[in-house]
RNA sequence: GCGCCUGUAGCUCAGUGGAUAGAGCGUCGGCCUCCGGAGCCGAAGGUCGCAGGUUCGAAUCCUGUCGGGCGCGCCA
């Protein structure tokens, strides 16, 4: 439970007596409204303020003001018995007698139209900073989310060239998707989908081949540095055999692709190099602290009947019709503009056909909740799984598309077209050695994921020294620095902060500190990551400034340096915890 | 043509029903005898694309419109 749960409880019992006292015609049972806290902009509007009384004015037909009146000074009447409130966290109960827990809220106030401000006691602000340092661990994460096990599914490029920068906004948007989502206590499992029998692999192979023999590469085949490599390492056995036949255990897919060519070279040498390049990705990943822990491929879904029993459930459903020598699922059914085939004419199941296995194997391992982390490019596939998803009889809120923005990559005000069968593109292991894991994390987390982005890597690079996670990863080394300082000198840090909060610059940093859980609460929930880097950024701002005006080690007054050097290392503590959530490091010297 | 995303300060982006719309970078001006100046303080800079509507209250919700991106295959 967070303060701001606290304070919403508050609100409620006091509005509750108000009504009870007849100083209101309706009361919490009777009225249906959601009591919102917020946390004002404006310092002069308190710590926390609610619009209950605007948004009651309506229903109890009074006007704002009066609402308002009612329900702050039932807040503020001292002679009212207080009912048992949840524990903040567990920590206000410890301070306070058994029957009669404290309440967090020193006074409320009637502001402008009808806002009722909030101040929070010294108390409250106390407990919840013994709560960051007696457990740093786990502080800011939320049991919100509990039992939810939820499947993400991102990058999934198809192993024929090396991750590109094009594949960074996913693979950074899925990750902290993934973290913030564990931060609000869901399971997650992270996983890689690819193809590894496509024709694609094929024409890899082939790629890989004629490089290696000295010939012309194929027309539409991939040309770029790598495929030299890949050439020269090939195996003899498999650069022999470039005619060989086609591994059985992928069929199903892809299989002659339709274009009447039908023969099988390049196969083995196209699974080799994709092997080979696959476990490059997982390295490359691994360098942006992004690891996945199931690598599914599309092969195993036919290879395991996924897809064929798939089928059977639409066409066991009545979704499913033939048309033309080709099957379709009647997607129009559920609002799509037009139907989709799922079995060509040929025999052949397409990539659509595909997914619909995938869904039903997903859930066949348990999980609740379905996200895909998708390019803008394929939203327009996304009604088509959803579509099938709920025919087959699951829960279409179940499963949920988020589609990344577009990442225009610019290089000195020029735009960089990449491709990788043309072998033109900027790797994602390029792109880091120039700016750094840090400033690329800290830039995809401050952005939401679903917006269009120009990233002009020149800039980047010119730029990353004055990057913002450098201004938050500087104010950790600092307090770092500090409380080396403070050991050097003899003074520890006290638990007892009695009378240090009183206002003043401790105050100021106590209050921005004891938001993080509520930060990190909103983020799962919005599934976001934006709110963590700006709240990081207002937290390293609080603390240079408190910096500025209070001097934490000085052996002259050891009571007041403890206080604030446990003021200090709770700031440090949420600093650590907000970059770590983020993969961010935070270093203890720079 | 239809559908989805998007338009906020010079630039890059936060802010999705509340009080005076914010940050970083850039520009201009100040601050080191003192725990880390990768810092601090101040200034300039915005008709939130435009027009209607809903609401006590709109950058935020609805409708229309203009600009940008993407999609509309028995490709993956």
């Amino acid at each position: 439970m967070t303060l701001r749960d606290a304070a919403r409880t508050v609100i409620e019992q006091a509005w509750d007596r108000a009504a009870r006292a007849g100083t209101l015609p309706a009361g919490p049972a009777e009225v249906e409204v959601e009591i919102t806290v917020e946390r004002p902009a404006n310092p002069d509007h308190g710590d926390l303020a609610t619009n209950i009384a605007l948004r009651l004015a309506k229903p109890l037909r009074m006007a704002p003001a009066a609402i308002a009146t009612a329900i702050a000074d039932a807040i503020n009447d001292p002679a009212e018995p207080r009912k048992p409130l949840s524990p903040i966290a567990g920590a206000i109960d410890e301070l306070a007698e058994p029957s009669k827990p404290p309440s967090p809220i020193a006074a409320a106030h009637v502001a402008g139209p009808g806002f009722i401000n909030l101040q929070l006691t010294d108390a409250a602000l106390e407990s919840v900073l013994a709560v960051a340092l007696r457990d740093p661990g786990t502080w800011g994460r939320s049991a919100v989310g509990a039992q939810r096990h939820v499947n993400v599914e991102f990058v999934s490029a198809n192993p024929t060239g090396p991750l590109t920068i094009g594949n960074a906004r996913g693979a950074f948007a899925g990750d902290l998707l993934c973290r913030v989502l564990e931060a609000g206590g869901q399971r997650v499992t992270r996983e890689y989908y690819f193809n590894d029998s496509g024709a694609q692999v094929q024409n890899l192979g082939r790629s890989i081949l004629a490089v290696r023999a000295g010939v012309p590469v194929p027309e539409d085949g991939y040309h770029g540095d790598y495929i030299a490599q890949l050439a020269r390492d090939l195996p003899e056995e498999l650069a022999g055999s470039a005619a060989g036949p086609r591994d059985g255990a992928a069929a199903g897919s892809g299989d002659g692709s339709g274009d009447g060519s039908g023969d099988g070279s390049g196969w083995k040498a196209g699974q080799w190099g994709s092997e080979r390049i696959r476990s490059g990705i997982e390295a490359s990943l691994a360098t942006l602290g992004v690891h996945f822990d199931v690598w599914k491929t599309e092969g195993s879904l036919h290879a395991e009947g996924w897809v064929e029993r798939a089928v059977e459930k639409l066409r066991a459903a009545g979704h499913l019709y033939e048309q033309d020598g080709a099957v379709w699922f009647r997607s129009t059914t559920f609002g799509d503009g037009k139907d989709r085939v799922v079995i060509r004419s040929n025999g052949e199941p397409t990539y659509f056909a595909s997914d619909i296995g995938y869904v039903t194997e997903k859930f066949s391992r348990g999980f609740d909740h379905l996200i895909y982390i998708w390019g803008a490019d394929h939203h327009g596939t996304v009604a088509r799984v959803r579509n099938a998803a709920e025919a087959m009889g699951y829960e279409v809120a179940a499963v949920e598309m988020i589609l990344t923005g577009w990442v225009r990559f610019v290089r000195d005000g020029v735009e960089v077209s990449m491709s990788k069968r043309a072998g033109n593109f900027v790797t994602l292991d390029e792109l880091l050695s120039e700016i750094g894991v840090d400033a690329a994390r800290w830039f995809f987390a401050s952005r939401g994921a679903n917006v269009n982005i120009d990233f002009d890597i020149e800039l980047a690079k010119k730029q990353s020294n004055e990057n913002p996670v450098y201004y938050v990863q500087y104010a950790h080394a600092r307090i770092a620095s500090i409380l080396r300082k403070a050991q050097e000198v003899g003074l520890a840090a006290v638990t007892d902060m009695s009378g240090v909060l009183r206002g003043g610059p401790e105050g100021a940093l106590a209050r921005v500190v004891v938001r993080y859980p509520e930060v990190i609460e909103d983020a799962a929930a919005a599934q976001e990551t934006q709110g963590i880097t700006t709240y990081a950024t207002e937290l390293a701002t609080a603390f240079h400034a408190f910096y500025r005006d209070a001097k934490v080690v000085d052996p002259s007054d050891p009571a007041t340096s403890g206080a604030r050097l446990a003021l200090v290392d709770a700031t440090r503590i949420t600093l650590a915890n907000a970059l770590g959530l983020l993969g961010i490091s935070a270093p203890d010297a720079m």
